[in-house]
DNA sequence: TGCAGTTCAGGACAAATGTCCTTTTTAGTC
DNA sequence: GACTAAAAAGGACATTTGTCCTGAACTGCA
């Protein structure tokens, strides 16, 4: 069950074995069916997920309830609503599973005291929001200001297993275009 | 020429009034003109700035020219390509002068040095680095999706300072609007 | 003050995208 | 295998946005 975690971790080359150990300890599996929320819009994110199987959209929703989805994050990636699981604060975004999907959760006060025991955490942690951060400025350099036709093409070609994998209507939301447009692309492309 | 950043580093309550001054000493002030690049895409980022006047733009061009644009800074903030400076890889973006600017430069090297002295400045750049990250999501989880003219009504409630700081074709692009779209929706605001 | 270069507003038309809807296809379940 | 729900494709039309262009307004500098 925490194989998938314990090699993640490990691969980092900043934890020795006892620490991963240590660390595994701090996070609790859960089975969660498509469709359910990690993380509301509007409330405060009490935990942190290692995704074991499965994927999750991170989206803003307004009032009439259109989802504008910024990111997916599939098998052996963390998510969380960043902010507001570190500094307790209203979420900006819901995550929900858009698979059935196997968690690792860890709360914040677990972290905590991995934080504390275990210093190479803090370099973990620096690292995920380096990297969430060169993926959404990646996004922006490379769809950004694009013709819906040209955002598609772009996707197929750099994330084709995302394109294959989530469904239309949750593509097109992140590629910022309606559903029609995108199949208007599809078609155009074949 | 150094207040500004003196009283910066010292707002953030992590360095000693000595520290403080070793840190000034490692930045070195520029004039820039209008129009110059502190990077170019594809180039390797070798300074980040702390801008005392004026302000930048952040963006990648295609092969056309056109501008991306993702980001501005001004006045006591930081810039530079994050990704770039810090891995010395080929920058994705540009950064230029979108006015004469007086800014306050760090090479890697002097950069690197105060890290080894004043461990301090590790909470520092990783306060940037999230920061930069939260910035980022704001905008994609208030602006990506939405037409024009909510984009730039938002834009004219959220940040009035920049609608009035930049100009129209720079705030365009960083809406993912062109220019004409832009004066429409200003016509239709009043 | 006048001139040149830059920036901005807006007309006319074309193209892209969105809305609303129906049909077809796919996937899951008993 | 048949039934149901979900997802995808695509038609018809409206709306938005883009392109290309011209003229007005503004800015900096001689």
């Amino acid at each position: 069950m925490k194989a998938h975690l314990q090699q993640y971790l490990t691969s980092l080359a900043l934890l020795s074995e006892a620490d991963v150990h240590y660390s595994l300890a701090a996070f609790s599996p859960i089975s969660i069916k498509k469709g359910n929320f990690l993380v509301r819009q509007g409330e405060v994110c009490d935990q942190a997920a290692f995704i074991v199987i499965g994927g999750v959209k991170s989206f803003s929703s307004d009032k009439t309830g259109n989802e504008n989805i910024i990111c997916f994050r599939f098998e052996n990636e963390f998510t969380t609503s960043f902010e507001s699981y570190f500094f307790r604060r209203p979420s900006p975004k819901s995550i929900q599973a858009i698979e059935a999907c196997v968690l690792l959760r860890i709360t914040p006060a677990r972290l905590r005291n991995l934080l504390e025991r275990i210093p190479a955490w803090d370099i973990i942690l620096q690292e995920l929001v380096r990297q969430e951060l060169i993926a959404r400025e990646k996004y922006l350099l490379a769809y950004h200001n694009k013709p819906a036709r040209e955002k598609y093409l772009l996707s197929l070609q750099q994330a084709p297993d995302l394109v294959r994998r989530v469904r239309a209507a949750d593509l097109a939301s992140y590629l910022g275009i309606t559903e029609r447009t995108l199949t208007r692309a599809k078609q155009e492309a074949r």
